[in-house]
DNA sequence: TATATTTTTTAGATTAGCCTAAAAATTTAT
DNA sequence: ATAAATTTTTAGGCTAATCTAAAAAATATA
């Protein structure tokens, strides 16, 4: 006997997920409050909630982590979002910067029927636009391996830009004013020690980045 | 200043245009609660919400109408229901009777960009997979004229089967078993007096189907 | 270790959408 | 035209998800 699982649940679940990858504790509540823009309290009140039905385990004051059937969920959620980002840019032909509102209500449709067909429609695609990898239909996700990010390799090495950190649509606007998408190759030049500023080259022409964005870019050296 | 709509709202103003195309009387608080399986009383709650937004005109105990704003609203979730009808049959191959209750949930995404975009790539499609013409983002509607149901048409006629009155997945699979698809040529044969059924020939085989199945079928006499 | 700071939880409200039961208005029938 | 039946509205509650403010617990600091 499956509980049902809305739309607001599906939301706490996914940003549990996501906080969780950056360190194996629990994840404490003011994280994420902070990240689905609420206050601690409401966060609690879920927390008890998805804890009554099994999908965190939670003690007081300690944060909460996701359970097995949560973390499914979660996966899920986020495979339905990624799968829709693919239909919208690869089929609607929107621009990589317009698709994450969309997916984000896109992803709460419920049909697993509509899910499979749908990734089957699209070719079964690996990674969204983003470059972020599609969990499949049993919640197994393909993770990149040999990734870095760009502010933490080398001087003079080389690489592909295979997947940025931050998927807002501000900073894959600003990516583009530099040429940078997906698949491109970029060398580091140099590391400015004064600002952590960078100097790379892309498509033979040299160009300068902040750490900021050298902090968002997920390469793989090659 | 246009008021934020929601899934909600929607679904009541989709339920009224409805009510609404088969007299042009004021639609009841009743009729409106049958439609959505919900009571009179909060249908009188909502009439009063969407009243203050200007989406109905209501009058107490007489009933509502839909102003034009609420019109336009109503026909634009008509509208991205059955695109996305389209998109489930034409595209991700699932079967007229399977699309309903999931073409329920993607009719509320909220995106005229998406919309307009889902349209284009469908090929501009003029009727949904049961026969119901498309509004355009105008909220035009095309509608066909020279239909009938099949127990109003004259014994002895030919006519083509161009819509169904019901898009239940019960209905449509008994079609099936009767080999009755969009398109289909019928000849009415015969109406028998005892209980009105009726004996057509479909594809040179003769076939008997009740009133309430030609109740719901929408033909065009050739 | 005692105190100050921060984090988290609890307590008590609010809002949207729904409900039941009772009251009011309209419609139908005698 | 009045009574009966039906429909609609009102009144008062409920639940989910949120909030603010206060209390409690954990953590950091002196």
């Amino acid at each position: 006997m499956r509980h049902f699982i809305n739309h607001t649940e599906e939301n706490y679940l996914k940003a549990i997920f996501s906080l969780s990858q950056t360190s194996n504790q629990g994840v404490s509540t003011n994280a994420i409050a902070k990240s689905l823009n609420t206050k601690a309290s409401s966060v609690t009140d879920m927390m008890k909630k998805l804890a009554e039905k099994g999908l965190v385990s939670y003690k007081k004051y300690y944060g909460v982590q996701l359970t097995d059937s949560g973390q499914l969920i979660a996966l899920n959620t986020i495979r339905k979002h990624r799968l829709w980002e693919v239909f919208l840019v690869d089929k609607l032909s929107f621009n990589w910067d317009e698709v994450h509102d969309i997916a984000e209500q896109l992803e709460h449709i419920q049909s697993s029927e509509l899910t499979n067909r749908l990734d089957i429609f699209l070719g079964n695609p690996k990674f969204d636009p983003h470059g972020d990898p599609i969990p499949n239909s049993h919640g197994e996700i393909e993770n990149y391996h040999d990734t870095l990010l760009l502010s933490e390799i080398e001087t003079g090495t080389f690489c592909t830009l295979v997947g940025v950190a931050d998927s807002s649509s501000v900073f894959l606007k600003h990516l583009e004013k530099s040429q940078l998408k997906l698949g491109s190759e970029i060398r580091l030049i140099n590391v400015f020690e004064y600002d952590r500023s960078l100097s790379i080259e892309v498509a033979n022409i040299q160009r300068s980045i902040s750490n900021r964005v050298a902090d968002n870019l997920i390469v793989k050296p090659l």
